[in-house]
Parts: C-alpha cells; sequence; structure tokens
DNA sequence: CAGATTTTGGAATTTTTATTCCATTCTTCC
DNA sequence: GGAAGAATGGAATAAAAATTCCAAAATCTG
C-alpha cells in the first residue's frame, strides 16, 4: 500500500542548459527506446520547437507514445512543455555557411577558430575538387577487381594510415575479408599474399617505401594492385592495374583527408555490396 | 456571367525570398486589418515558425480569422502552409549542393559514381554543420589543456582510429609528444598515465568502452580530460575537462570522417604551434 | 523455466489549433 | 442620408495534434 514514492518528482527543465545536463544524465540509465529518444533529441534539439511529436517520433524511429514518456521522465508534464521551452527560446540561425565560416576566419589570426575556419575551406575545396575529377572508368575497374579478389589486402603508412585503418573498418562492418598490413613490429607480411587476393595501396608524397615494396611484390606474383594515390608521377602506378587519384588542399603544411576518406569510402561501399 | 477573374490565382510563395517581396508589393493596398497583420509579419518573420494562429494574432492585434485571410491573400491555401515554409526554411534546409554534385549522383544509382557523389555530399553537410556549431569557449579550453601537458595520450579506437592515429601523425610531426593508444595486444597502457599528462579521448556512439575507461581513470588520477565525441549523451561527457563536440552525417549507414578530422586537426595545430 | 516486472506499440480519447461561415459593421459614392 | 459593397469579428466546425491507457512482448529474477 506505500507505494514508495518512486521517482523524485521532477520538475521540468527551465532552460535549455538544464535540459541537455538532465539529458545527459538520464540518457546512460534509459531503456533502448527510450535511449534512441534521448540520441536523436540530443542530435536534434533544434528542431523541437518546429516539429509535431509525429515528426520527431518517426525521425527518432520510435512510436509517438514512446516519445511522449520520453518527455515525461524529463520532467515535462509532456510534450507541449517541453516544445514551449525551444519555442521561446527559439532565435533563428539564420546567418548561414558562408556567413558563419567567414566570421570563423575573421576571428584573431592564429586563433583556433580561425584555424578551423581554415580547415574546414580546405576540406570544403578538396571535395569539391574531387567530385569534378574522379574518374569514373578507373573507380568501376577498381571495384571490379576488388569485388573478385579473396582477400583485400590494405596498406597505407603514416599520412595514409588513417584512410587504410578506417578501410578495414569499414571492411570488416560489411564482412569482407581485409587485411590491413599495419607495420606493427616492422612485420611486411609479405607471404599473407595468397593468388586469388588482390592489394589496396595508399601513398601519398612522400612517398612510403614499404608500400611501395607490398605493391610491386603482389604485382610481381601477379595479384592485381589498386592505388590510391595523389599524382601522375607516383611510384605506385607503375606496380598497379587501377589507379585512383585525388589531391587534396593544403593548409599551410596540413592536409586534409576529407577528398581521400570519401572516395576510399566509395571504394569499400561499391565492393561491399557487390560482393553482396 | 464573366465574373472579371478576381484575384489572378497566385500560387504560394516557395521560398522565404518570394514571400518577402509579395509581402512588399501587397501590403500597401491592404486594409487596415490586413495591413497590421502584413506589418507584424514583417516585423517577426522569424517567429511564424513557432507560433500558432492565436499568437500571432495576438501579437498584430486582430482576431485569427483576420489573419486567416492574410495567410489566403498572399497566396497560401491557409496559415499551416504558410508556417510550413518557415519551419522547413529553418532548420535542415542546409542549402546550395554545388551542380555538379547533383550530377553525380544522378548517374545510375547504385554505381559507384553515384555512391561518390552521396559521400562527397555527406561530408560537405557535415563541414557546414561543424561551421555553425563549434563551441569556440570548449575549442580554447581543449586548446589550453594540451598545451600544458607534458605527453599527450590519445586514444580513439574502432570507427574513430582513424581519426587518433591522424592525431598521432600530426603531433609527430610537429614534435609534440603523444602517445598514440592503439590497443594493440590489447594492453591498456594505463600506467603510462603520469602526472602532468593530459589525455585526449575520441569515441561516437556506440562507444567504445576501452576508450570510456581510459578517459575516466585519468580523470581519477586528476589529469586532465579533452572528449571528442558526438552527442551530450556520451559516457565521456563525465570524465571530461572540456568536450568538443561534432556529428557528421550519414550516409546510410556508414559515416563521413571530415569534419571530426578538420576539428582534429585545428586542435593539433593550435596545440603544436602554442607549445612553440 | 515460471512468475514478476518492465518496456513497448498502437488504438482510443482529449485537447488544442486551424479554418470556415455568416451576421454585423464600417466605407464609399451617389 | 441611404444603398451597395467590402471588411470585420466571433461563434461553429473541422482537422490535427497531443496525451492516455492497456494488452502484448520483452526482460529480469529466483
Amino acid at each position: 500500500m506505500d507505494e514508495t514514492a518512486d521517482p523524485p518528482p521532477l520538475s521540468a527543465p527551465a532552460t535549455v542548459e538544464e535540459f541537455r545536463d538532465r539529458l545527459a544524465d538520464l540518457a546512460e540509465r534509459l531503456p533502448r527506446r527510450l535511449r534512441q529518444c534521448a540520441d536523436y533529441i540530443a542530435a536534434n534539439t533544434d528542431r523541437i520547437a518546429v516539429s509535431t511529436v509525429a515528426e520527431l517520433a518517426a525521425g527518432a524511429d520510435v512510436p509517438p507514445s514512446a516519445l511522449m514518456r520520453f518527455c515525461q521522465i524529463l520532467g515535462f508534464s509532456g510534450f507541449s512543455e517541453m516544445q514551449r521551452l525551444f519555442r521561446e527560446a527559439y532565435s533563428p540561425g539564420w546567418p548561414d555557411y558562408s556567413t558563419r565560416l567567414q566570421n570563423l576566419k575573421a576571428g584573431e589570426a592564429g586563433s583556433p577558430s580561425a584555424l578551423l575556419g581554415e580547415f574546414i575551406e580546405a576540406g570544403r575545396l578538396s571535395l569539391e575538387a574531387l567530385a569534378k575529377s574522379v574518374d569514373e572508368a578507373a573507380l568501376s575497374q577498381a571495384v571490379q577487381l576488388l569485388s573478385r579478389a579473396e582477400t583485400i589486402h590494405i596498406v597505407g603508412l603514416r599520412r595514409a594510415f588513417p584512410v587504410s585503418s578506417y578501410l578495414a573498418y569499414v571492411f570488416e562492418k560489411m564482412a569482407v575479408p581485409a587485411m590491413l598490413h599495419d607495420g606493427v613490429g616492422k612485420l611486411d607480411h609479405r607471404f599473407a599474399l595468397r593468388p586469388g587476393d588482390a592489394v589496396l595501396a595508399i601513398t601519398f608524397a612522400p612517398y612510403s617505401t614499404e608500400t611501395v615494396a607490398l605493391a610491386l611484390d603482389a604485382q610481381q606474383r601477379g595479384l592485381p594492385v589498386v592505388a590510391l594515390t595523389d599524382l601522375p608521377t607516383s611510384p605506385l602506378i607503375r606496380a598497379a592495374s587501377a589507379v585512383l587519384m585525388v589531391q587534396e588542399v593544403d593548409f599551410g603544411a596540413f592536409r586534409s583527408l576529407s577528398a581521400t576518406i570519401a572516395l576510399a569510402m566509395t571504394l569499400a561501399v561499391a565492393v561491399g555490396s557487390a560482393r553482396g
């Protein structure tokens, strides 16, 4: 009979900060559906003010009633009360991307935000350049070669290592047999290359000798090699059966990887779905 | 019999600009109450997305029915249609893709170049979102914490591993003492954390327990922890002294890393130059 | 593995909001 | 000053949205 007062009767968050705090606090211990709500809401807080329960629920991929329960757990009487908070706090983010970027770059030269502006711009330009310059024939051929391989050997060190490790991750997610040659212990695993396999080699100037060596070795054994590199003068080219070229825009001595990763992902996903 | 076609059958404005033009055009020749509507709406365009008919009518000091009539005169079927324009214009409508991209995507669906178009677009959108959402204060604080550290410990696995390995590369190029915790051999190297060091932890949903564990461990020893993560609900947050949040746009199940890398680079270069 | 407890999805209900309609009030112009 | 037409306000209705409730499913516990 004494239903020991279950949840302390939370009062509704009064500010957006309070809201975020409570959300972060609660999220970990919520059951699955409610957790989905929390994540979606966290990622799309700005849409609360202009959406209906049904729209948000659809976005979070839960039924509307789950979202209602979620609002109540946060301490609101319901969705409407929560929405009121955001409608009142709402001020449109009108200054759009290009304006915002200008502001970022205009900040005191050398400040972190100015730097960020530069890197964002460099990434954007690289992506645009890639869109313009991609060689569709080479891309299709690369996909074909890799789709037919038994195991795909991925090699890319130093600056190319983030790319090769991401490729390895994506292939694993798609259950494509792949081996990442990461150079740990200076082992080169050359003899892991078996007939029927293929090599995906990635390197940019200044080129890694280990990567080039592995690619040449594979070629001599008659394995197909797909090269992901930057210039027509790359030493990788004479080892390769298919060449994908991508040039990143530098910012100072530093180079974005946006375009390279976009291209690598494309390759991985296309291969993954071709192998089906 | 020929009821001389009354008002030319206006179609609804399709953009906010069109809306403003039509409003300016019409306002002068409207009768009193409708004129009030026009004036109030012109001055409070930004509230349309988040208000009800009744609220706006009260603001303009007219009855709701007058406001309804006003919407229809502007060419909308009613208030809801007008509101939809502003709700959509507000949040998600990051504008203007370049036309090149459209072409890429237009290629045979499922073809590699169509895929590439999607990844390029996802990267672009992620960069734009980052430009909008970056928390400059948190960024400065993160730079400060890492600049003061003796050794910087970088930890990020699975999907975050490309980011952490790139950070390690850049720090090395800049001669900043840094250690990459890569989980090789399942060693956690927890005791490499020394007083005076700092941790830069990177993880995205679904969060890596190893990364979170190392961050918490560091926090308990009183070391500063900089978190690079995606959502306010991330378990990393309660371990962190500075939190950088970045959200990537998904394409299907796959996620670009463009924005994350841009932010990571910024951090690395800012720290590198702060340490001279 | 059975029973207890929590979580979930969706249909039913209530509340709010948008929209229409029409009697009344203002304007205008003869 | 009165008739014709336009404009108006508010009550009535329709549509949409929020909220509740409960049976079924999933999960936990002994």
